[in-house]
DNA sequence: GCATTGTGGAGCCATGAAGTCCATATTATA
DNA sequence: TATAATATGGACTTCATGGCTCCACAATGC
């Protein structure tokens, strides 16, 4: 029931970029200003690009691009291109269903819960988080 | 940010005893009737004892029962009890902050999820499950 | 042609979840 | 008082996976 480092990586890369959105920006430069390991960001970035989220362009100034706006890409964009379909429990184990599946008294809750979940990440976009995080700022700093 | 089999494990056993809660059950018998591990049962209940949700007995006879109500035993209780403080992101990596905390985008998203998933835990007694259970299951039998 | 970028995939390592096992303490009952 | 039945405590094992590295290769701009 965590945040994995992937996706906070992955969620640093995008907003990052989504800062100049039509701009282009390679891994070492998004490695270096968000602290993020070089070789691992490699990995993370091509799983955006397998996602639609990214454009990747090749050679010299290559690099990555958004593809769509930041007011326009959600987390769950971004969750499931990372960590795939999100569900809170596997009721399945080899093909088979648990025994308890019938009469489970706490699917629905996890139920409630996932789909909370999804509300709020799909009512988030990376243009959200960089206009929340600049109030947020500015409070502190007022 | 998926329930761990432990926890799984630590609600049917609640959940189970729920159904007669001024009843003594043994580990035996919830073993048996809610496919649990017997061994790894044993360690599950120790911290629901450690935690105040359920009385042990020693002896021949001896067993668990509830502390409480059903009513008055929520999920986040029992989430505490098993997984400890419930924390989606974890910015402090031994003794020092994340670089990026300052103004960090993502970190008011994770908060409101938490806050929704910590509320609906609260909001959730184990009576509260059982009797959406049997609604579900004559539902579904109708 | 060369340097610079991303791609693809194999592989490593540490950690933690899931589970086992056993020796011990407690207590009911015969 | 002995015995059997219960839970307790902790050490230990096993396995999967998250996090990360590395390298050979492909594309592309100069």
């Amino acid at each position: 029931m965590q945040v994995s480092k992937t996706l906070d990586y992955a969620v640093r890369s995008l907003t990052y970029m989504g800062n100049q959105p039509v701009g282009k920006h390679n891994m070492k430069e998004i490695s270096q200003e968000q602290h993020i390991p070089l070789n691992y960001l490699a990995k993370i970035m091509r799983r955006l690009v397998k996602n639609g989220l990214v454009r990747s362009t090749l050679g010299p100034d290559g690099g990555y691009t958004l593809r769509k706006l930041p007011n326009e890409i959600n987390l769950r964009d971004v969750y499931e291109a990372i960590e795939g379909e999100i569900r809170m429990v596997d009721c399945m184990d080899k093909d088979t269903l648990c025994v308890l599946y019938e009469t489970c008294p706490q699917l629905p809750v996890w139920d409630r819960i996932q789909l909370s979940i999804i509300k709020i990440l799909e009512d988030t976009t990376l243009e959200d988080m960089l206009k929340e995080r600049k109030t947020v700022t500015l409070n502190r700093v007022n």
